[in-house]
DNA sequence: GATGATTAAA
């Protein structure tokens, strides 16, 4: 206990103790000079001596004193909650004033489990019963850690006492089940409470704002005026935000003039709430008048309007607002990082975030992170994420399940399917999110039956699959062929699981009955759908049409597609590819002349591969690459060395009809796989693997390349397309040729 | 001697 022998130093406020000859517990000092110098306290190291003065002259064996000096000890702004702690532990027989003080220290710390460790020994060692103060504090603990079952328990406990009627508790009860989603209980306390007060609305409020349900919310504000009770400021920030998740400005604007004319006091709070609502529904224009009407603003109301510019994808006056602000915390970065991330600018996310780096003007925190993980799985690039990863671990940062996900899906998707499976077993606590990235992991390195097998350990670890799993598992069996696992998994999903099918699992289906020659069941199987076929449910019939050469039901299921998304220019691609396979040049061009008409272009295809620490970006037939002569000469030196030992290129490969047959084979010869390849083989040791990563699929053609080059060059290839990856080795493909 | 509900980023 070093911290308790503390030398008694020369206090400057120090008047002379009275001599008291015995000390006992009753002892009582209600005025006791230097009970009201504890409240004067500015520093832990006064706080110290005034403790010692209090053991010298037996004060602090007087209970009410002894909780004078531990509520300033545990909730000071100098507060240290350890401190506390140790002096609360030297208290004989602590009364349930200083139990309840210190579990309300806790409550609210950064470590709240403490308080119901504290709560728990309460139980066991004091005498008195817990109290009105003492549950909403264990309750507001429970709610901080989501832990339900804990909180459940002292909901019981509630209810056996004589506090069940206490709105107090009932309040936090509502707020507990609000925090762990649990929106059933809540509102069943809530109904409950005999005399509601704006609080315990407000709690509900806000629990369904947080459950996703946003009507519920309005309908509570509505009924609350229906009562006859006076919405706060609060109120307002809870509804506002539900506002905002429904994006809908008029509602919006129509509670701004609410709060006007119902004369709720607006404060910086409110106001930053107001912000979010406009940002939130897209009217950023809103959001700057009243930003430049508002008395006073924080670091909040500034992010708020770097959000709403970058939303709409302003970013030049995102920047702007970033570079006014009075200081950027990490925030702030976050918003720049994580809109690029989500809004397919990778490239430019991972330069904020290098920024970030060389300005330090703040400490990167889980979300960048998470963001800049994203980033680099987006791109494929290697180097960056694996920077992240050291940077974790020197900082010493805890993998928790967002930061674990996260590096599993990079290196995942940057080929690096070990490394992941690394992360995946070194970490103890697995949510299903992280099971799922490595299931997907799997699962896009075609290995399925790990996939599956993995899926079945997740049970035995007791973690309930969502439909992320599900989506992820599906695609697994998929990916290799599964038919049988998938059809039996698919079918087991809401009857087993309790999880309902969606659109994503439908299309999997889809595409693994197609993907298996099973045509006509798959056509059959979107016949019977339950929901209506989305234009995805069609693109994997018309992708299985394509690996299978049927000409009619592509056609049909392309029609199907056009009719729910005219502008999908995939759909042409595919139909293009079926007609050029099967032969059918007229009618790709027709396709062709159609697409041409309405103005629909294929989208680019492009690879890149990252040297170094720097993306090289190819399109078809590019030759703005520094290095452009060098790249034609290997692709030249390619094309004759595979022809050399009898590679034929598939020219059926091609979305136009190109008319003289070398153009054909040219053309094919510069699709952008091939191009980040042969740079790839100039630019890297032969020891290094090449990755290369696509926004389309693969081309068959590319593929068998690939695979050659894979041999006669030695060189492991990593082609991650729009899909799947494709690892080359000695001639064959990870892929085993289903894709 | 005290308690509950409040805004930004994945």
């Amino acid at each position: 206990m070093a911290a308790l022998s503390v030398p008694v130093l020369s206090f400057p406020h120090q008047r002379k103790l009275p001599t008291s000859s015995t000390v006992n517990n009753d002892l009582r000092f209600p005025n006791y000079p230097l009970l009201s110098l504890i409240e004067q306290c500015t520093s832990l190291k006064e706080l110290k001596q005034i403790h010692a003065q209090m053991l010298r002259t037996g004060l602090f064996f007087d209970p009410f004193s002894a909780s004078k000096l531990i509520t300033v000890c545990a909730m000071s702004s100098f507060s240290s909650l350890d401190y506390a702690h140790q002096v609360f532990d030297q208290i004989p027989k602590p009364n349930l004033y200083t139990w309840n003080t210190i579990i309300r220290a806790y409550a609210s710390s950064s470590d709240p489990i403490q308080s119901i460790v504290v709560f728990l020994r309460m139980l066991d060692q004091c005498c008195e019963s817990p109290n009105k103060y003492t549950y909403p504090f264990v309750l507001k603990a429970a709610s901080e850690l989501k832990a339900s079952r804990v909180g459940r328990g002292f909901h019981g406990m509630v209810m056996k006492s004589s506090l069940a009627s206490d709105v107090f508790i009932l309040n936090s009860l509502v707020h507990f089940y609000g925090s762990c989603d649990d929106l059933d209980s809540a509102y069943r306390v809530f109904l409950n409470i005999p005399s509601k007060d704006v609080v315990s609305w407000n709690s509900m409020i806000k629990a369904f704002v947080e459950g996703d349900c946003p009507d519920e919310a309005f309908q509570l504000f509505r009924e609350m005026e229906m009562e006859n009770l006076k919405p706060n400021d609060i109120t307002m920030v809870g509804v506002l935000c539900a506002c905002g998740k429904k994006a809908d400005i008029e509602f919006g604007r129509w509670l701004c003039s609410y709060i006007q004319r119902n004369g709720i006091a607006v404060n910086l709070t409110l106001n930053n709430a107001m912000l979010d609502m406009y940002v939130k529904c897209g009217s950023v224009e809103d959001a700057k008048e009243l930003f430049d009407k508002m008395p006073e603003r924080d670091v909040v109301s500034w992010t708020t309007m770097l959000d709403g510019y970058t939303r709409m994808g302003k970013y030049d006056e995102a920047l702007r607002v970033f570079e006014a602000m009075p200081n950027q915390d990490i925030a702030a970065w976050n918003v720049l990082i994580s809109s690029y991330e989500q809004n397919g600018m990778p490239k430019e996310a991972l330069s904020v975030f290098h920024k970030l780096q060389v300005s330090k003007s703040a400490k990167p925190d889980e979300v960048t992170l998470v963001s800049s993980l994203s980033a680099c799985s987006q791109l494929g690039s290697i180097d960056p994420g694996r920077w992240i990863h050291i940077y974790i671990k020197r900082q010493g940062i805890k993998l928790n399940c967002h930061l674990t996900t996260s590096l599993i899906d990079m290196y995942a998707k940057c080929g690096d399917l070990e490394k992941a499976l690394e992360v995946f077993d070194s970490v103890e606590r697995k949510d299903v999110y992280v099971w799922s990235a490595m299931i997907a992991g799997l699962a896009m390195h075609g290995c399925g039956r790990a996939a599956i097998d993995l899926f079945y350990e997740m049970l035995k670890a007791k973690v309930k699959p969502n439909a992320v799993t599900f989506t992820n598992i599906l695609c697994a069996c998929s990916h290799t062929g599964l038919l049988e696992e998938g059809t039996s998994l698919f079918y087991q999903m809401e009857p087993v699981y309790k999880v309902v099918p969606g659109v994503k699992h439908y299309a999997c289906m889809v595409d693994m009955l197609g993907r298996s020659g099973r045509l006509k069941d798959s056509l059959e199987f979107i016949e019977k759908m339950p929901i209506p076929p989305t234009a995805s449910i069609w693109g994997a019939l018309l992708g299985a049409c394509r690996l299978h050469g049927n000409v009619e039901l592509a056609e049909h299921a392309c029609g199907q597609l056009l009719e729910l998304d005219p502008r999908n220019h995939g759909a042409y691609v595919l139909l293009s590819n079926i007609y050029a396979r099967t032969d059918k040049w007229d009618r790709v061009s027709r396709l062709r002349k159609a697409m041409r008409d309405s103005g629909i272009k294929k989208e680019p295809g492009c690879s890149s591969i990252e040297i170094n620490g720097i993306v090289h970006e190819f399109l078809v037939g590019d030759n703005s690459h520094p290095l452009c002569k060098d790249i034609y000469e290997k692709l030249d030196e390619i094309a004759a060395t595979l022809k050399a030992i009898g590679y034929v290129p598939n020219k059926s490969h091609l979305l136009q009809l190109v008319e003289e047959e070398d153009m054909k084979e040219q053309a094919l010869n510069l699709h952008s796989e091939k191009l980040a390849i042969a740079f790839g083989l100039i630019s890297t040791a032969p020891s290094q693997p090449i990755r290369v990563v696509k926004n389309l699929r693969v081309c068959g053609d590319c593929h068998a390349v690939a695979k050659l080059v894979s041999k006669v060059y030695k060189r492991e290839i990593l082609l991650r397309d729009r899909y799947r990856f494709h690892h080359f080795k000695d001639g064959h493909c990870s892929c085993g040729e289903y894709w």
